[in-house]
DNA sequence: GTCATTTGACCAGC
DNA sequence: GCTGGTCAAATGAC
């Protein structure tokens, strides 16, 4: 088992690397496809170890017991094993697509979709008492609960691939925490009146709710990002745990919600505005050994949404507008932002791998 | 200097 | 009048 574990190891070592020279490479697709081959390769690699050690509940126990002493280590590499598995998946054109994983537990992002119209326990967020305010034109509201990382940062909400302006928050009453209201980043700029608002669940402080009220049209500008984000029916279908009427592809992020990420490369457009000529990718978490099998399972590893920048009020700035984007950005988009909070560096997770590297480099 | 966040004040729906 | 939603000045980060 120590073997599988410096496999692991290793392979983080290699997502390591990758990051550290992804400005270099970023231009050479041959470099990046053999790294990440090759990262494929380790946790292909480990994956099959696991696999055949599934039986050994024994041994099990012990990946589970080594994998849950960092949730960032095994966090990280998951998402490794993912990225590049994916990479190797997406190659071309729709390698930078952007995509919700169809099924939002395995991502540790539990997503309800509550019909504004029929949820008897809207207003003051939880507090039944509490009649629904709305203003002149306040149609169009959708109501989402994210559920967020059990880890970092617990007052970022979820992101969801839109830009975010905080303009204000509010205590409500019955409620244990304030209200947070959001407005489109290009509201001045494009005129987008698409606005939400986020709240902690008082029953469940992992749980956000958020309210989206109008659409965005900041997209649809000649002017505006060209790249459409997901729609709010995107991200409510996608979000159901229910299956949607309907497949729904999503569209990739705006470019603005990356840039307040990790890397500030973007990626090109795939479609027209409004239209989506893309392919979504989702990333698979069965490991294909059905539940309990799997390496998420193993790990309970608990994420939050890849898919999209922060929509959070600290940790990230916005409006920083970009124009384009290079594929590597969704495969650093996926490694490094698998949480709302900005600190979730790569030092900051691999300093954890690093010391076990360390050791287990010793102990060879 | 620019832009995002904070926060008290004000507005408006109920 | 109460309370949710928004504004805008102050503040801070980059």
């Amino acid at each position: 088992m120590d073997e599988t574990i410096a496999t692991v190891l290793y392979g983080c070592k290699l997502g390591k690397e990758l990051e550290a020279n992804l400005p270099s490479w970023a231009n050479q697709p041959a470099v990046l496809l053999s790294k990440t081959e090759q990262i494929l390769t380790v946790f292909n690699n480990v994956k099959e170890r696991l696999m055949s050690h599934h039986q050994q509940q024994q041994q099990q126990q012990v990946v589970q017991e080594w994998l849950s002493s960092s949730a960032a280590t095994s966090h990280q590499a998951l998402e490794l094993f993912h990225v590049a598995e994916n990479m190797l998946d997406h190659r071309g054109p729709a390698f930078a697509v952007h995509g919700m994983p169809p099924e939002n537990d395995q991502m540790g992002l539990q997503q309800q979709v509550v019909d504004a119209s029929h949820d008897s326990s809207r207003g003051a967020a939880s507090s039944s008492s509490q009649r629904q305010r709305r203003r002149m034109g306040d149609t169009d509201r959708r109501i989402v609960r994210l559920a967020a990382p059990r880890m970092g940062n617990l007052e970022l909400p979820p992101e969801d691939g839109y830009t975010w302006r905080k303009y204000g928050q509010k205590e409500i009453l019955g409620s244990r925490f304030p209200r947070a209201y959001y407005r489109c980043t290009h509201q001045k700029l494009y005129l987008c009146p698409a606005k939400k608002q986020v709240q902690r669940l008082d029953d469940d402080p992992y749980v956000f709710e958020v309210t989206y009220r109008s659409q965005h049209t900041c997209y649809m500008s000649a002017t505006a990002p060209t790249v459409p984000p997901p729609s709010v029916e995107d991200i409510t279908h996608q979000a159901t745990t229910t299956p949607p009427p309907a497949p729904l592809l999503l569209p990739p992020p705006t470019s603005a919600s990356l840039s307040g990420h990790w890397l500030s490369m973007d990626i090109k457009p795939q479609g027209e505005a409004g239209t989506s000529t893309t392919t979504p990718f989702y990333i698979e978490r069965n490991f294909g050994h059905g539940t309990g099998g799997s390496l998420a399972s193993i790990c309970n590893v608990v994420t939050a949404a890849s898919g999209g920048g922060s929509a959070g009020p600290s940790g990230c700035r916005y409006g920083r507008e970009v124009d384009h984007y290079q594929p590597v950005v969704d495969m650093a988009d996926a490694m490094f932002n698998s949480g709302s909070s900005s600190n979730t560096s790569m030092d900051v997770i691999f300093s954890s791998i690093d010391d076990k590297w360390d050791t287990a480099e010793k102990k060879e």
